[in-house]
DNA sequence: CTTAACACGTGAAGC
DNA sequence: TGCTTCACGTGTTAA
């Protein structure tokens, strides 16, 4: 049963004008039913009555049309995000905010990355996308020693982790080196790949170290950004 | 007056029970009363209309704690946006849709400009991201014959459109050369820094032909960027 | 039978 | 005044 309970409808039922048992009926037409009967039943055309019962049909379709408003917005919403059809109100929007948050604090982390080589030793591998289709992107950054067979064996470590390069940054100051690497993973990796792919560089690293580099301060362990 | 139409409501109004004309009463002392005077006016303890009456209650705040969990929700979008906490829910929410496509397309734009020197000169200037503080950021890329005065006159032509350099990259190859800025405006430039920046870019790439370049096919108007 | 989510009509308030 | 937005209570439907 549909509200229809102002104080005019209530009024309009008491001299005759009830709703019946027809359910079937249509908003508008029984709308219009409703001030047709009320019309007759009056002497004068267009009684205070039938101007507040307009304002109130005006007022009702308006809301709806608001209503109809905000629903495409929030259907247009659940499409951009990684979510089906059937997700509430309330859900669709906490994941709103807490997908704006995070491509907020990407922006902030991806200008953040240094592209001039430090004096220390360091890996970053930093989360920076996750697509609707269940993608996911990485930035690794890492500085070290330069020497002429790591990009190669770069290229190697991300074939091996079945990672897509999207993108290559190399910079050399000093005797200095520092890649920017950004690599695009299958949907079958979760966010451990961001530790795999740390942990990969990590022993790259260390092995060149034991192989021909004297020891130098690290600063893996503190540079890890998961967001 | 609120709504309390239902029907157990006004079988309440017809046995004594009525509204009066206190207007100020909180919601819940007010089914308290209700609910009281609908036990003392009847022998058994629960009756049907008695757990009714209840489930009627529970209905009620189950409706106003959903509509909490929303509003709160959308407050939260509110702090996420440049804009003032009076935008109505349907502007707040079109923001929102057009805010996270603006992401998206970024994600994308960001690792689809190239790093290496292209053959053709070309000027590239998106729209990289607009924080809520109303600063924003652009990415320039520019690529054009390798000279040496090039990065000092990048740097000037920043500093006179009063942009703040996060971050710089160069890439030469083959006698090309290839620049990638990422600059921060302040609040008080609009979109139209975009096009300022790719106007100064243009005259300046423009000035380096007319001194001391050949002619070169020129990609500038076709690499515009403006999400 | 509860519980949760939704659409609807309606009164109130701002402009 | 009318128009718009909001919060509220309610009926309905699905799990």
């Amino acid at each position: 049963m549909q509200p229809e309970n102002s104080e005019l409808y209530r009024f309009l039922a008491q001299n005759g004008v009830g709703h019946g048992s027809s359910y079937g009926f249509s908003s508008s037409s029984y709308d219009f039913q409703i001030m047709q009967s009320f019309s007759n039943s009056c002497i004068s055309e267009t009684t205070p009555q039938d101007r507040a019962l307009a304002a109130l049909k005006n007022h009702k379709e308006a809301e709806r049309r608001r209503r109809e408003r905000i629903n495409s917005h929030l259907n247009r919403l659940r499409s951009l995000l990684p979510c089906n059809s059937k997700t509430d109100k309330a859900s669709l929007l906490a994941k709103v905010v807490q997908r704006l948050r995070e491509l907020k604090q990407q922006a902030v982390e991806v200008t953040e990355v240094e592209n001039l080589p430090s004096e220390t030793d360091e890996i970053r591998v930093l989360s920076c996308d996750y697509s609707s289709d269940g993608t996911s992107i990485f930035k690794a950054s890492l500085c070290c020693e330069d020497r002429s067979d790591l990009f190669p064996e770069l290229i190697q470590v991300l074939n091996s982790l079945h990672l897509k390069t999207l993108r290559a940054e190399m910079a050399t100051f000093g005797g200095r080196i520092r890649n920017v690497l950004v690599v695009a993973a299958d949907k079958d990796h979760g966010i451990e790949s961001v530790h795999l792919l740390q942990n990969a560089l990590k022993s790259l690293l260390e092995r060149s170290d034991s192989i021909d580099r004297p020891k130098r301060r690290r600063a893996y362990d503190h540079n890890v950004m998961v967001p």
